[in-house]
DNA sequence: CTGTTAGCGCCTTCAG
DNA sequence: CTGAAGGCGCTAACAG
């Protein structure tokens, strides 16, 4: 049962044509055409001896291969597991091998996937995931000089810049880089809807677990929710804006140091977590302190990760389609979008981690 | 900026070497040797012209590519996306490219992909996530799902062992076929450790959301559990054994079903659903009934899924190391390991959902 | 419309 | 120890 593996010569010679022919008949040449019966024969052919095309082989002949890059920071995070899923969907669609690269958030790995898929000629590249910020970028820097430092965001939209005058394809999810392809999500304006939203159950008081420092999807979410927010005058004060990491034990700990701090004083009435993840590790923290969500705080996410939710109480937060994404970003990367440029808005869900509330006394505010 | 591929000749020319010299002083050749300074040139000519060997014409040249196939049902899944996780790690550091196949349970989707592996010369391959057994062995097939006209049965097992034949390295994760290489999980001892654990606890009656029929791993998990509350003298009766799909909507509705039908009589103490998404599907029945996890019933589950670490009332579960299964078994599929088969021992979690339950009054099994 | 003939970039016998 | 030459499987100019 060894198989050597047939080769489109063998299905030539079987069909009785030659290789060109052949190929021709099997991947219909743009340039040529084959007769039908020829074409039927050697169809019939490869059938019969079950061939299939090396693809390490069109790749070479063709300087362009059948693959689709996909870079995520942790594949293992549901955020990106499920962009992941909708990438493999559309992929498959289009014929195309995915393989994936889950950098584990080092951008150092992140450029050297990048560079290997323009060196494998992949058909296309996906970035998921934010990256930081440079350092101390702060807005329109007059003049613009020559080389702004940040040497790593630079080196990456260089490679993916190489990658794209190579013929590669490039979309981005989440934030854009230069003028590349992206599909964005709609943070800030997700972020204001919720902030509303919250503010019309009857919230006023809020705090923000705000992510990282420099992290952009966390920043964007914290300005769109805190802004809406003063727009509506509920400003929340800069003391209840919490740095911590994007992840569950950020969220736990900084809960967990809001909740410390309020010994002293009060909770607020509401905890926004800037995403799902570091919402749950905030309501564990409370529950873990001996209080209630959301007898004692209300709490809400973003993202509206499906696997939580179930959670219980069940989490208040802003859907984003990520599967959706995925496909969208998808037909991105291989220009089979009609704009170069998409934002998906999230919509709002509200559960049970935030009841309406009564109007608040209005001396409330001692 | 446009920068055409460097090639292995350019880098040869650069450091004044021929091509031969080139490649055997960049991938050191097993049989041939370099002298230092010629090595060093062009390794130096290399670095400096940032080339990085074309993958594809490796790949024929050697007959061999550097990619790591990676086959699971659904990559959104948690189960699947965290072995994922463990196979890109172990894939990097083996110089591997690993390409993703999220089949969708399609299992002809599943064997498309390991043969296209075959045809693509990939260097291994990894099957994460159980097949469904064949037909008949059941016996008792009433009213399960269609079957969506899988394969002939040993189609699978015919692909792999030709993949096998072609060189390359196979690994399957959850059960075997054949006599392949396989990461096991002990499902089954898993569910009795957890049987018994809970029986320590106090609890006598129970109920297993027990999977769809046909399910492998599900059985597996169904029979250790109900065997080892055999052996406790506890048995399970067959109606309390609940036949439902393996996912959240699964124990959702089976868990409404058991409840619907305690109206007329009592719930079961506990109820284990076969793995944890579905014991949180389960947990939402019981909310949504307006019932209390663990005051009318307690619940438990299977796998320790990471992002369900925080539900409340916290999981009680077995926890597989399921990233370390995936490191596990790219070792395996790459020949690297000991043995040819391992078996992966879960570790018994107690939580919140199945607290301590006193002595029920002996006269309660009337 | 079909067949012949170069390569694609690299590895690997073979000579030198 | 090094260089030259052949070929992996396929496609894409070229003839015929």
């Amino acid at each position: 049962m060894s198989d050597a593996p047939v080769t489109l010569s063998q299905v030539a010679r079987e069909a009785g044509v030659s290789l060109a022919t052949a190929s021709r008949a099997i991947n219909g040449s743009a340039t040529r055409s084959v007769r039908e019966d020829l074409r039927e024969r050697v169809l019939e052919a490869a059938r019969r001896l079950a061939y299939s095309p090396d693809p390490s082989a069109q790749a070479m002949a063709r300087g362009r291969t059948t693959a689709l890059g996909l870079v995520v920071h942790d594949i293992a995070d549901p955020y990106f597991s499920t962009i992941a899923a909708g990438v493999a969907r559309a992929a498959e669609r289009a014929g195309l091998i995915v393989t994936l690269a889950s950098t584990e958030h080092s951008s150092a790995r992140e450029l050297a996937f990048v560079e290997l898929a323009r060196r494998q000629r992949s058909r296309a590249i996906i970035l998921a995931g934010g990256r930081l910020e440079p350092e101390g970028d702060a807005g329109v820097a007059s003049g613009g000089g020559p080389d702004d430092g940040a040497p790593v965001p630079g080196a990456l939209e260089a490679a993916l810049n190489a990658f794209q005058e190579a013929g590669g394809g490039v979309a981005l999810v989440g934030q854009p880089i230069g003028g590349l392809p992206v599909v964005e999500i709609a943070n800030a304006d997700g972020a204001a809807d919720l902030a509303r939203a919250l503010h019309g159950l009857g919230y006023r008081r809020f705090a923000v677990l705000a992510g990282p420092d420099g992290h952009r999807t966390a920043a964007d979410r914290t300005a769109g929710f805190t802004g809406a927010l003063a727009e509506l005058g509920s400003p929340v004060a800069p003391d209840d804006v919490l740095t911590c990491p994007f992840t569950r034990d950020g969220g736990y700990s900084a809960m967990g140091d809001l909740i410390k701090r309020a010994d002293a004083g009060r909770l607020p009435e509401l905890v926004f977590a800037v995403n799902d993840v570091m919402a749950v590790g905030a309501m564990a923290a409370v529950r873990d302190a001996g209080l209630s969500v959301p007898d004692d705080v209300a709490v809400a996410g973003f993202d509206d990760i499906h696997t939580l939710r179930d959670v219980s109480p069940g989490l208040t937060t802003v859907r984003i389609p990520l599967a959706e994404v995925g496909e969208l970003a998808t037909e991105l990367a291989l220009g089979r979008a009609e704009r170069t440029r998409t934002t998906v808005r999230g919509e709002v869900v509200l559960r049970d981690s935030t009841p309406p509330r009564p109007p608040a006394t209005p001396a409330d505010d001692a």
